[in-house]
DNA sequence: CGTGTTTTTGACTTCAGTCAATTAAAGTGG
DNA sequence: CCACTTTAATTGACTGAAGTCAAAAACACG
């Protein structure tokens, strides 16, 4: 258990984003408990019906979250990057109703959810930056379901990747709008609701495109500006502030 | 606007649903300011773009939020029952990205955002209460990404109809499991990501498998259990506090 | 190098969508 | 209370996007 390093870095950036936070606002946060673990890849982080005491923070690499239905499909709900605290909302829940999972070789910092309430609520200014979080990720949970709902498997698809992009951009991650997403074709079906063949096929036409180009387990985006249209893909959603949006999407 | 009504009153229901608050924090809540209005069926209480400035509680009646996609689809991504904040989604975020409309004619109490901000971290009760609620309705979220993204149309619409069941029950709406929903197929089909025609289809499987009976604009459920079944139900994502659950389903 | 993923491809199937016409309510105004 | 309009539900025939199955190819890694 650290007290104080800068292993919270990613957090206090992150929470930053919207409202900057004074400095002993920063320094609360960065003096949480914590507990850094690397996880390898497939590891559950938390799985459906455990009773999570502790939220954790993707300090590296990427987290998702998935859900399993009764005929035993998958469906991620959710990825996490850097900076990104994967159980806030489980922090007031008591029995989690989603499965968290490592996606990557990832390291996590592990944070007492007490503590992170109470500073919540000490500090206003961090609790409402937190409370954004939340809310952005609602929105976000908002645009999947009309995503999967109401959109053709090529739309759907390259509107996934369009949120990667400017979700890596966001926290820095990436050049430009030249992204490597480290996601299986199987994950990527799941994340979108779409079988890993029919992935497959959808990816190639963006291919040809010339909207992305793939190697194994991961893709790389090489015209953002179109895959944006074929993905109907605008950004407000992820409340991102202007500064952090791609400079050719204003 | 009226200060100290009762009009508040299924907000309060509603939040002391998982944790009682304290006779303080009760009154503090029944004493924000607020502006009770009537909204006609399909009246909009937020559109896409807007830069809301209250929040508003669903007294009586319902409603939905919903986006539009580029090709025109509509996609619903959230049913509000009495007692639900519709806003608190945007109480944060400067610009709305999703509507909001009246799915009935509805009473509706508007609330400034900055009032019901102050309270919660004032009262760190109520603001416990109010990210609650907010976390469930990511829950909420989630599992209706996993609907939409992983299972198929009858189970779907089934699942759909479960958790009306449940919410309705949750909030004292409704005898037993015998429920009315007022809405048409179109948006059940909005709901669900379907084609009105399919779920026409849909209901009337139900409908001959003894699951429900319907009527014009209006659903009943008359085997709950078996709809469950049906439609892959397990009401744990609602994270409804055991006694407000039907019994036969413990 | 062999073993296990992951990706790719092709042939075939199916669930849900589309189109279009019909029926049944629910209002509405005279 | 009845014609008249509108909105919602229903039905049938046909289409098509995505799923299924199964096998082959391409890597990645020990």
């Amino acid at each position: 258990m650290q007290i104080g390093s800068q292993t919270l870095a990613p957090l206090v950036r992150k929470l930053s984003l919207h409202a900057p936070l004074s400095q002993e606002d920063q320094a609360a946060l960065l003096a949480l408990p914590h507990a850094v673990r690397n996880l390898e890849l497939g590891q559950y982080i938390l799985r459906e019906g455990d009773v999570p005491t502790h939220s954790c923070l993707v300090v590296s690499g990427f987290a998702i979250r998935h859900k399993i239905t009764g005929n035993g499909g998958r469906q991620i709900v959710n990825i996490h990057l850097s900076g990104d605290m994967v159980d806030l909302q489980n922090s007031l829940l008591t029995t989690a109703d989603h499965n968290v999972q490592a996606l990557s070789r990832m390291s996590a910092a592990f944070l007492p959810r007490e503590a992170i309430v109470e500073l919540g609520f000490s500090r206003p200014a961090v609790g409402k930056a937190l409370w954004l979080e939340t809310l952005v990720e609602g929105s976000i949970s908002r645009e999947w379901i009309t995503n999967v709902g109401r959109r053709d498997a090529q739309t759907r698809v390259a509107h996934l990747l369009c949120e990667f992009a400017y979700r890596l951009d966001a926290v820095g991650i990436g050049p430009e709008c030249n992204y490597e997403l480290p996601m299986t074709q199987e994950q990527l079906a799941d994340s979108v609701g779409l079988t890993p063949v029919h992935v497959n096929r959808t990816l190639k036409a963006l291919d040809a495109a010339g909207l992305t180009k793939r190697s194994r387990k991961s893709v790389v985006i090489t015209d953002l500006q179109k895959l944006a249209e074929t993905g109907d893909f605008r950004s407000t959603y992820l409340h991102l502030p202007p500064h952090a949006l791609p400079k050719h999407h204003q």
